[in-house]
DNA sequence: TCATGGGTGCTAAATAACTAGCACCTTGGT
DNA sequence: ACCAAGGTGCTAGTTATTTAGCACCCATGA
């Protein structure tokens, strides 16, 4: 699932190269087929060959994930998470910086009028 | 592994209530006996009942599970991660909005002397 | 045209995971 | 002292996953 959302879509051999300790190519090819019966990917024909994407849209998967890191990792403190996050980093773009305390900016009015 | 890393340690039962779709007790018993053997986790005896714990830090793995969804969901960006991480919020406590504002304030001086 | 590489569908066998159930031990309450 | 509850080690049977190997299809390049 992970290599379908980083690449947005693959074929079997694609998925296998992508991942970690990759099973053989026929493993690869059946659990894409359950993924499939289940609901979870789609793929389209690409002139015989086997394309496959996930069908959860990728926002919802991704804050799903995140969550999980949260919850699991960080007591369910998405401050925490990003203190996390942003401590690990040695630099940050100006246009990062930016964009974070753009979205920070919401917050700060909230609840102190 | 992660119910071993959410709850610091767990016995076969409280991980198995805290699986999402648990398989039963036997399975989950061979499931931790098998990741003792690739020695991803330890236990203690406590008269009698094994709790088990992770064996890589806390830490570590926490860097790592972090990572991996950045790099799935937000190509690699930690910056893109911590808006998405802020963004899907309603509410943040003075605290925490503090705690960021400082962290973040390391990269303020770093590229613009 | 025709061989080649790389796909697919399908199948059978080996391997791994799950399940249920036994005997046994320890703890806690009666 | 005894019983009940809830652990463990171990085992055997069932189920699911992985593997390898067929026949076949279809682009591509010589």
């Amino acid at each position: 699932m992970d290599v379908l959302y980083e690449n947005g879509e693959a074929a079997v051999g694609e998925v296998q190269d992508a991942l970690p300790d990759a099973p053989s190519y026929s493993a690869v090819r059946a659990l894409l087929r359950k993924l499939l019966d289940k609901g979870h990917v789609a793929y389209r024909d690409d002139r015989g060959r086997y394309v496959y994407r996930p069908v959860l849209a990728r926002a919802k998967a991704r804050r799903s994930a995140l969550n999980r890191v949260v919850e699991t990792f960080y007591g369910g403190s998405a401050a925490a998470a990003v203190v996390g996050l942003l401590g690990s980093k040695r630099e940050l773009s100006d246009d990062e910086l930016a964009s974070i305390e753009s979205v920070l900016a919401k917050f700060k009015g909230t609840d102190a009028p």
